[in-house]
DNA sequence: ATGTAC
């Protein structure tokens, strides 16, 4: 089935409202990513999610859009309080994955003598790979549930990280009103041994090298100069997450029947805000969310020691700071302006990442001037980049921007096209060590299985979504 | 993404 596109610009597509579409659609995207996305199902799934009730302004993609749960994965959709519904596959199966990303006080010069013992010594202490489980971390029952409701300030609490650390994370590293009575005690097990740990596919934790600067000005606000280390942790809430929305979508669907709501495909399956389904999903949500929050925290603490064992230095000395941590599968209440009015609204943001203004009050007051950051992760093998959020984004999309490079190999493609080769040392061969919890990891992760983010972010500038700041390059890599 | 199917 193809969809109806209108060409708006060089990196905007129009989804025109028809049938039951509710309202129209919007793509960002370039000509080029445009023309291999009609042979996929995702454009038809941004227009599934237009016909969704309560659906404020248009459903909208970025441009790492790819087909995923019901809901793009690139997608953003807002929901009327009242009138609106919230579906768990327009968050998605990891809840709350996302992506911190640390400064430091080191060069890469003053590292690459240690690398190797770098590498290995994150590896040994960041549990990776499916089913990976805890180091030494212990939790009760009942402490696992104060994991759910307080999520990176119970870490902090635990003596994980500081509490400067909290002013540094999106919502403050705890998203309110989450209820872990809500969360199945299958999720509490899956979740119980796997705080502090990175999981598996596109997850990770690299040590990078600050390769560009393209926004002086900003980068000096975030702390980013050329030549310098940094580290990157993209994670989420591993399996009490999954089982969360696993576990949701089958009352959703129950929900969506007992409601009278219309599906165009069972996946989208919903409940109204106003529901008692509705407010237990983002209740639990928020539980795994957090959950998510705290496994991020740890493993900052972790990498910390990792970092102070190898170079003999002290946190005074390495001073590895947080920048930012920020969300890209998540639904949050928040206020925009719709036509010139303030609405409270539900932002279903899948596989994008939230991108506030300068001035904005949810940014931390250190970086009120140049907006919030944005971190979106490339592929193992090339770049990531750092942006920062604009006006154009609160305009446009709700504040939001893409989430990362987007596959362009499914796995299996992936494995093949890497089947024969020597992965690990064409990395080295690049200067980039690379440890993994396995070797269908790697050919899985291959560059070729991904789009050139620089071309995603690029849309992002040129649409004015957000400003790009900075590109990191990676030194060593942990892999699931 | 995921004890890659209970």
């Amino acid at each position: 089935m193809t969809v109806k596109l209108q060409q708006i610009d060089d990196c905007r597509w129009r989804i025109p409202r028809e049938g039951a579409m509710r309202t129209e659609g919007l793509v960002f995207a370039d000509a080029r990513m445009i023309a291999t996305l009609q042979e996929e199902q995702a454009l038809e799934q941004v227009r599934n999610v237009a016909t969704l009730p309560g659906i404020v302004g248009p459903s909208l993609a970025m441009p790492d859009i790819h087909w995923g749960y019901g809901f793009p994965i690139g997608g953003v959709a807002a929901f009327d309080a009242e009138e609106g519904v919230v579906s768990p596959g327009g968050v998605g199966y990891d809840i709350n994955c996302g992506v911190r990303l640390l400064r430091s006080a080191l060069t890469a010069n003053d590292i690459k003598p240690v690398l190797a013992k770098l590498a290995d010594t994150l590896f040994r202490n960041v549990p990776a790979g499916v089913g990976s489980e805890r180091r030494d971390l212990k939790v009760s029952l009942a402490e696992q549930r104060r994991v759910l409701e307080r999520g990176a300030a119970w870490a902090v609490a635990r003596g994980y990280g500081e509490t400067e650390d909290l002013r540094h994370i999106e919502a403050g590293g705890m998203l309110p009103d989450a209820d872990s009575e809500l969360i199945s005690e299958r999720a509490m097990e899956r979740g119980r041994a796997q705080l502090g740990t990175l999981g598996s596919g596109n997850h990770f934790l690299e040590v990078q090298e600050v390769e560009e600067i393209f926004d002086a000005a900003v980068a000096d606000v975030l702390g980013l100069c050329t030549g310098q280390v940094t580290v990157s942790i993209h994670t989420g809430s591993r399996g009490l997450g999954y089982q969360v929305c696993d576990d949701f979508l089958k009352r959703m669907l129950q929900a969506s029947r007992k409601y009278g709501i219309e599906l165009p495909d069972r996946q989208l399956c919903c409940a109204p805000l106003t529901s008692p389904e509705g407010r237990e999903y983002l209740a639990a949500m928020a539980g795994a969310a957090n959950f998510a929050f705290a496994n991020r925290q740890i493993i900052t603490a972790w990498v910390r020691e990792s970092f102070e064992q190898v170079l003999g230095l002290g946190p005074a000395q390495l001073r590895l700071s947080l920048i930012y941590d920020v969300c890209h599968n998540i639904a949050k209440w928040e206020t925009h302006t719709v036509d010139g009015r303030a609405r409270r609204l539900c932002v279903h943001r899948k596989g994008a990442t939230r991108a506030f203004p300068p001035g904005h009050p949810e940014t931390p007051e250190a970086y009120r001037a140049v907006g919030q950051p944005v971190l979106i992760p490339g592929d193992m093998g090339r770049y990531s980049y750092v942006l920062v959020g604009s006006a154009g984004a609160m305009a446009e999309t709700f504040g939001s921007t893409c989430h990362g490079a987007g596959r362009v190999l499914s796995r299996h493609a992936a494995k093949k096209v890497a089947h024969g080769r020597r992965i690990e040392a064409e990395l080295a061969e690049r200067g980039i060590l690379i440890r993994a919890a396995g070797r269908a990891a790697v050919a899985e992760e291959i560059s070729e299985a991904y789009k050139d983010v620089a071309e995603v972010v690029d849309v992002v500038r040129r649409a004015g979504l957000g400003k790009i700041v900075a590109r990191l390059r990676p030194l060593a890599v942990i892999k699931g």
